[in-house]
DNA sequence: GCTAATTTGCAACTATGTTGCAAAATTGTT
DNA sequence: AACAATTTTGCAACATAGTTGCAAATTAGC
């Protein structure tokens, strides 16, 4: 809680109640959040604008990265350390448990490079994994 | 264009005028779709509705499958070859050009087995590369 | 405490996707 | 080719997700 302020700066944004609150929601869970995990945990203290505005801001500046979902709803997950806007590392390996329906992180995954066909040049690889957690076996 | 209702049966789904348009589409198109892409191609010829529950049918009956795109809306593409309800081959790589926007399945890409932390357990794979297409370069 | 720049809330709008229901189309059977 | 049973369609209405413009409030540096 201590470290919001520092982290806001360190990504230059400025230190507001909304980004303070959001960002300190994002550092408790350790799963992937959307739009409307965030809406109900702050229960509609700001605007929705806000929200989407402080989730865009974030996502800019490095603080969190998309994490893809098989669902509708885009969802979002504190990037690691000193990950800023130029030199964001671009291998995320998600994780969603079909059980309770929650999307980690898994940080040590290691992904093996891939043989693509003739012409197609990668710049980023996302893998989203789906079946069962550990907490729901 | 011949096969269309042969595929529909085979999927058994009664062969409609919507059901075998967008078929085709997708038949015709070799990159993953939108629902909004369908929408664009068949010009209103049938109603939104019908083409959501288009689609939904055949993603039930494993016509089509899901295709993860970092965007909003969700993309779909054409299944290959008998990949019935049951039995649907659950691993996909897709590559999505940044480019020009479109997301392709690339069949031959192997994808290694992946080493989980303990207690987790995958039950399918799906690959999203993001960088630039051959047509592209 | 002042000023410049940024952020917020509000209203309004677009896109995406779903549900219920009556009318229309499809399929198999005479 | 007409019939009945089932499925599919279109319409209206709704729900969620996400964006934009603008004036008022807030932040950061002096």
């Amino acid at each position: 809680m201590a470290k919001v302020p520092e982290l806001l700066k360190e990504h230059k944004l400025r230190t507001t109640s909304s980004r303070s609150v959001i960002l300190n929601i994002f550092i408790k869970r350790t799963h992937a959040l959307s739009y409307s995990d965030i809406e109900k945990e702050v229960s509609s203290a700001f605007d929705r604008v806000t929200v989407y505005r402080t989730l865009k801001a974030f996502l800019d500046r490095g603080v969190i990265h998309k994490v893809l979902d098989d669902g509708g709803a885009l969802k979002y997950a504190l990037c690691n350390e000193h990950c800023q806007e130029e030199d964001h590392h671009h291998d995320h390996v998600h994780f969603k448990c079909t059980q309770c329906g929650k999307t980690q992180c898994l940080e040590d995954v290691e992904v093996h490079p891939l043989k693509l066909p003739r012409g197609y040049k990668a710049k980023e690889v996302n893998l989203l994994i789906r079946g069962t957690c550990p907490r729901c076996q």
